[in-house]
DNA sequence: CTCATTTTTCAAAGCGCTTTGGATGATGTG
DNA sequence: CACATCATCCAAAGCGCTTTGAAAAATGAG
């Protein structure tokens, strides 16, 4: 069932038939609704790609997944991210396309995916430091938009990113505050911009505490269990341990917990430990009372607003660059205590 | 740059262009080569809705997203298989699709996605008991596989899923064999097929063995930590306390264990713990030493096989139904020992 | 050198939709 | 009643590609 056959059953043109399901004024209200009660009764549905084909919009929205990163797609905060930008999605009619591409072609993959008329806009996740893939989108002219910010890019662009240094600096004073002078950090990969953030903010609090930061307790990664059972296993080997822990995802900070068990070690009493809380549905932060300290901002509502502004922008493609920084929020569990007394 | 315009550049008609790209076997290759280079050169990528409409494909896979279960794209083992099929479309050239769809209105969902000419096929994930959906599919010819099976459903479909009755049933027979009588049992959703499954193979396993399960120890609930932590809780209050959990996933097991520690209990003394272990790429169950005893079977892989045996299905819509059921392995690790003697 | 055959190329139709630029008839005005 | 105005509707062009049916050029056989 098309539209001919359609125009044709009701002996009317084409034109008429696609005015009035689009919803154009210039068609009688009385033909508008034998119409649209003709396109429910036949089960008719414009063909999506005869219809971008003319109007040149997808009504698509594409997210590439590097293959090399194998582990993009599969991180639970990607999925959450994802689940709200859906959720904008569905509400605004578009559909949501994921391209896994090789690293080493990133532009090319961008640029096909775009030229090709694939899709309407982008959205760039997991942005490096430096991050080569946002001036390849810039000089390409794709509506796009950056879950993060990416450290010495110039060209403007829109992003929405959560106050990562902040937000660290104040959990690290927060226990430096409780007496903790030995604390590690168990941050994400370090060509990542966020980890970066982190650090710095982590780094700073050292600083205006005027203390130094021990670099055997710096360790960045993946942010999988396993990653942080092993890196708390081995600080927990040396010969001065840390007293505090600060973990750059609840999912490492669970790794983190592990090993604390299997080392008799009690959290909030013998060690501390702050999470970065991301609200992932399925690994939450405890119910009543969180289960670790941890700062707080939820992915997924992140994930909500930025499909908003990439929608925005798409429609509005001359607006000047937008942005929108999150405050995480500090929520104080039982993980944390004074720092224990030296022995 | 469109066809056209290269056509015109290279002193070629569209079809010569078109075929040379193709690679039809009616040109010259003096030809080919010549329009290739040219293509490269201007950068030309044929537009996917153009080719779509004159060829009827798309080259895209839909996944179709219930809105109502909101945490089903968030589901770390949605995501795993997700990433895993990603693989395999990446590989034959398909792009996929997400819609997220009312479950109202599911059949429409579908019907509209397809119809109106998105995708090629269908992946049905998350099948119930007498899953509606599948009777939708077919109806419409939509070439679709299901991960998991349903129950009930009479209509012949291709299907991919791990042997979960088996694989329960054994996890069961173990415990059983240990000494443990009063086991719990912490599965998904009820009206999961795959839950359904597993408590078969849970029961049949106490049958073999001549005693009965205590349907005070059955839980079902959506299997996050959260789930996992707040039923080991509470079972443990009970006056005839589980001597054994098994949980039907790592993560709501990752629950059960926090549990225990608050608890003071130690697991594989005190109180045995076996997993569904999913093999999820942020929530491995450990690295050497298995964090739980667990039934392994992976889900990515699952998701590679299942974008397979669709691409299959997609260039051979007459072929007779195809299904291919996994085993899944019983990995022992520490969290498993013989029964504590009554006190 | 001619004619049949094969190779190579092309013009044009078609995929299903939107949209431009009229046409048609009804209505209102002087 | 002639003319302008407005509300409706329509024919046809165009989006960028593939593919059919045919023509042109090259090749081979006799």
């Amino acid at each position: 069932m098309n539209l001919k056959h359609l125009s044709e059953i009701l002996g009317l043109s084409q034109t008429t038939v696609s005015r009035a399901l689009n919803g154009y004024p210039e068609v009688n209200e009385g033909t508008r609704s034998r119409v649209q009660a003709a396109a429910a009764k036949h089960g008719y549905r414009p063909n999506i790609r005869a219809k971008g084909l003319a109007t040149g919009r997808s009504m698509v929205i594409g997210h590439v997944i590097p293959t090399s990163s194998q582990h993009e797609m599969v991180n639970p905060i990607f999925g959450d991210f994802v689940a709200g930008a859906a959720r904008t999605y569905a509400a605004n009619n578009y559909d949501m396309m994921f391209t896994h591409a090789p690293d080493t072609s990133i532009e090319e993959s961008y640029r096909s995916l775009f030229n090709r008329g694939a899709v309407d806009g982008v959205v760039l996740q997991g942005p490096k430091v430096n991050e080569p893939r946002i001036s390849v989108l810039s000089r390409m002219g794709v509506p796009f938009i950056v879950h993060g910010r990416s450290t010495g890019v110039q060209t403007p662009y829109d992003w929405i990113d959560v106050n990562n240094q902040r937000s660290f600096e104040r959990a690290t004073q927060f226990l430096i505050d409780l007496g903790h002078r030995r604390i590690a950090l168990i941050n994400g990969l370090e060509d990542m911009d966020f980890a970066q953030r982190r650090r710095n903010g982590f780094l700073t609090a050292f600083e205006n505490a005027g203390i130094t930061a021990d670099p055997a307790l710096l360790r960045s990664a993946e942010m999988t269990e396993i990653y942080g059972h092993r890196t708390a296993c081995d600080m927990l080997k040396l010969d001065n341990p840390p007293t505090a822990i600060l973990a750059s995802s609840i999912i490492s900070a669970i790794g983190v917990r592990r090993a604390l068990e299997e080392n008799g070690l009690k959290m909030g009493r013998d060690i501390s430990v702050i999470a970065h809380d991301d609200e992932l549905s399925y690994m939450r932060n405890g119910q009543d009372v969180p289960i670790f300290t941890a700062t707080r901002s939820s992915v997924r509502h992140a994930g909500e607003l930025a499909a908003e502004m990439l929608i925005e922008r798409i429609n509005a493609p001359n607006d000047p660059p937008k942005s929108c920084l999150l405050e995480a929020e500090l929520v104080v569990g039982n993980s944390t205590g004074p720092a224990p007394q030296r022995s």
